[in-house]
DNA sequence: TTGAAAGCGCTAACAC
DNA sequence: GTGTTAGCGCTTTCAA
């Protein structure tokens, strides 16, 4: 049978109440008494039943991760770092797929959270952004933590300076005498497409270049729209010597339309991304991008809610470095 | 206040045993009222705490799935099928990476069955293929379903037959005329390594072809590998002018070697790989492939694994369709 | 086919 | 600091 927190109790000659109190690190307990029973819980290799601490504690120690629909490469780092955390703490993961704009999308989050008895969310862009959510979340008083959010004031979680990140990008790119450099914007609803917008306009003005509207193309973080994006850009009557592009998968979409009209990159063109993905180490030639900590960001947000849960007024939100990936999809400008 | 069994049983006019029995699907239970309980608890937007009915019920009503460093594409879509399932069968999902290598191995499994109380595993290669730990489970009586398990008799699970995919790969590259078909072989650990080779040997056979040791290199499913193996091919005095590579990112660090040696793909050199990942459809030129639904494989094991749950008895190895998914790294071989 | 009572293993509330 | 008691919301067991 299962050790319980009884038998625990009888051996170490203390209460049940004691042996749960040092289980919990609750501080009423003498140190030596502290002592004696996680000595004796660690020998008979005690582990409390989660059930059973969920049922008579109203607690589930249990976090979940929401996302929708984002790149799996992104998901499964944030997902490995949030395991981490959670192994780390003796918390348990719930993966959670959500319909951002299914209508009842507030509904379901609510639900998942009352039913679950859910202690703390993760959020991932872009649910981050949904303030009927965030508002709902703290009129429940239910703690989260955000990776990424737009909003990036005020709340728990981590962030990356998107902008100052593409801002050294487009000055890498003008260092190496580039002066027509476009822009395949991300998906409307990302907070991120705003900052790595912002930031491609700052390194311009840094360089001292003009900002130039037909230079600047929607896309929706998709290869396909980056492939479409590359193709208008490649027909202006000026093409662009250098793009950028909000993510490595439409980067890796310009690269293709590149290739296919017989560029040679970078000799014609330089391509660079955003993110790092495995597949920008893959294509060739190598895709120059920003690496941002994912996993990393995964493992401190989800460690910022769970310091937030034992105490609400820990919790902050971190600003995490980015670095520049430079490889061999971007070089010298072509000479005219 | 949450709703309880006790306030459904009260509204439906029986017993809380009765609407416990209704919610477990016991047969035991006049149709009549099983009709008016379930009505009443939909009414009242009833459902079971799951800490409750796990302590009670001595089970957890959570499944775990299994992994140990596969790649991010492919455990996300088996992810998601397995998310999926999860959902419409009611179960949580715990995920949990573990070290195949680790001395501690079987040890963590067990210690994780134990204290988490897991009604049953899905298991992701090459977990699939630790014989100590499937004996031990089943010693146990803990129910475990297989994705791509290397023994595929008896146990459940689903399975791809990867051999016939090969095969069928090799003969679509003979019927483009080329004769030097090459191999680039997966890592040793998986079985998944020794069935593509099979398909290989199969498919040059059919063909016609003779198998040439020297066309055949190990590889271990990494971009790297990949580069080193096709130096090492491109090197040969008869180079191949197609090679078969055992996954998408050996193929893609094949592309790479061509591209940097200025060989034309396929006008030089034709490449296939096996996975179809996001990113065999975003290199240059696009490459071919074999598909294999990974997330529905995800979604069906788990399936299986449910239904053993119920019903120790139930649970099938399925087979799954793949599907050749032909692009643009493939073409007719180049004249002598 | 249904119900009453006795737990499941833990923590909250309160007493000492 | 520590112990006692009474549940948490469900299922099991056994009786009807």
């Amino acid at each position: 049978m299962r050790v319980r927190i009884e038998d625990v109790a009888k051996a170490a000659g203390v209460s049940m109440k004691t042996v749960s109190r040092v289980l919990n690190n609750e501080p009423t307990v003498k140190d030596e008494t502290r002592a004696r029973v996680q000595a004796v819980a660690k020998s008979m290799n005690y582990r409390p039943d989660p059930s059973a601490r969920s049922l008579a504690g109203r607690k589930s120690y249990l976090v979940a991760l929401l996302y929708d629909n984002p790149s799996a490469n992104y998901l499964m780092e944030i997902l490995m770092g949030v395991v981490e955390a959670c192994q780390e703490y003796h918390y348990g993961l719930v993966v959670q797929p959500l319909n951002y704009h299914s209508p009842d999308f507030l509904q379901s989050v609510e639900s998942l959270v009352t039913f679950s008895k859910l202690d703390g969310l993760i959020l991932t862009p872009p649910i981050t952004d949904s303030v009927a959510l965030l508002d709902r979340l703290d009129a429940l008083g239910m703690p989260y933590a955000c990776v990424s959010p737009k909003n990036r004031e005020g709340g728990i979680g981590v962030t990356l300076d998107e902008h100052d990140a593409v801002c050294d990008m487009i000055e890498h790119l003008a260092s190496l005498g580039h002066t027509r450099i476009a822009h395949i914007k991300g998906h409307p609803a990302h907070g991120a497409s705003e900052w790595r917008l912002a930031g491609y306009r700052s390194g311009l003005r840094r360089a001292g270049l003009r900002y130039e509207p037909e230079l600047v193309i929607d896309g929706e973080f998709s290869f396909d729209s980056g492939v479409s994006a590359a193709r208008q850009l490649l027909d202006l009557e000026r093409p662009p010597t250098a793009i950028f592009a909000a993510n490595d998968d439409m980067a890796a979409g310009a690269m293709s339309v590149a290739h296919s009209r017989g560029l040679s990159i970078p000799g014609d063109l330089s391509v660079c991304g955003f993110d790092n993905t495995p597949m920008s180490r893959q294509i060739f030639p190598a895709l120059t991008t920003v690496h941002q900590p994912t996993q990393e960001m995964g493992r401190l947000a989800t460690g910022e809610l769970l310091k937030t849960i034992k105490d609400p007024a820990s919790g902050q939100m971190l600003r995490m470095p980015y670095a520049l990936q430079l490889r061999q999809s971007t070089g010298p400008a072509p000479r005219r």
